[in-house]
DNA sequence: TATTTTTTGTTGCAAATGCAACAAATTTAG
DNA sequence: CTAAATTTGTTGCATTTGCAACAAAAAATA
């Protein structure tokens, strides 16, 4: 059995934790910028979407989501129709910070990828968006209360 | 730019929050998981050396692990030549729930592998470990209180 | 050998995380 | 149209997480 994802984790807690260390510049704590960014990118995204793109829990979001806005980076906004979603933009702040989040994260992927040839970048990037498809399913079954059988 | 790394983060997300939801039923707690799983295929590994391969903070490992001895899933022995270390093993109690977590593992594994031939899966394991091997400089670089340049 | 540096381990504290449990709006079903 | 189910959001509470800061053993250096 190759462990796949076993090395996945180890990417992940790896690029997160420097990622968070390095942020601390811009006032942003630990896991703050995965939201943002996301924000940034899909304006008007709400907060219980957000969570399942992340694929974090829907409270953790919430609060996550509630010290961004207090902090000034993002803002709340009721929609016209629908008073109970509240939809997520950026400030200014919070785009201003944009660019330096999208440096790190292209420095790390260039970093990851050293030695990449351009197809196996192509390739890895490929197969690792059918893992994720593939696990999504799983995590809203398990998420939604349900229990796997195997 | 191919985002991968946000890829690999919600695939780890994903898996993580799915086997801690899944390990309760043993009496793990958040994360245990990972350190027991280890400490079972490698029994004498030291707490120092546990959070490096896992790729976590030190002090976040050494709870984990303290803990992981109060509820009796591990013990730690004193090494004969060395009075500072202290060697980790599974307890009777940590080996006979192993399989259990061996089994969660490998069933996550055929899920997130779902519809890949065995080429496939040969070459996104490749990948990634070169993926985890260029990652892995940097983490200690940057954990060791070291700032990137970029 | 003596002293400096590195390794390994710990605790204090502040913050993030996530399960329960709730509430209200909206959507679905009868 | 009404009642049930789902979606979206919140708070309480217990736990994990991780940076600082410390201590002691061991290893490296002078």
């Amino acid at each position: 059995m190759k462990e796949i994802l076993r090395e996945i984790g180890m990417i992940a807690r790896a690029l997160d934790s420097i990622s968070n260390l390095e942020f601390k510049e811009y006032d942003l704590t630990k896991g703050q910028y995965l939201y943002l960014v996301r924000i940034c990118e899909s304006p008007g995204i709400i907060q219980e979407k957000l969570a399942e793109v992340i694929k974090v829990d829907r409270t953790t979001a919430a609060r996550a989501i509630k010290k961004l806005e207090i902090n000034g980076f993002i803002k709340k906004k009721d929609d016209e129709h629908n008073q109970k979603i509240k939809k997520l933009f950026p400030t200014e702040k919070g785009k201003n910070i944009y660019p330096y989040l999208k440096r790190e994260n292209d420095h790390s992927n260039m970093v990851a990828l050293n030695g990449f040839t351009e197809e196996e970048v192509e390739n890895i990037f490929n197969l690792l968006q059918r893992v994720r498809k593939n696990v999504e399913v799983d995590w809203e079954f398990v998420k939604k209360g349900n229990k796997r059988n195997y």
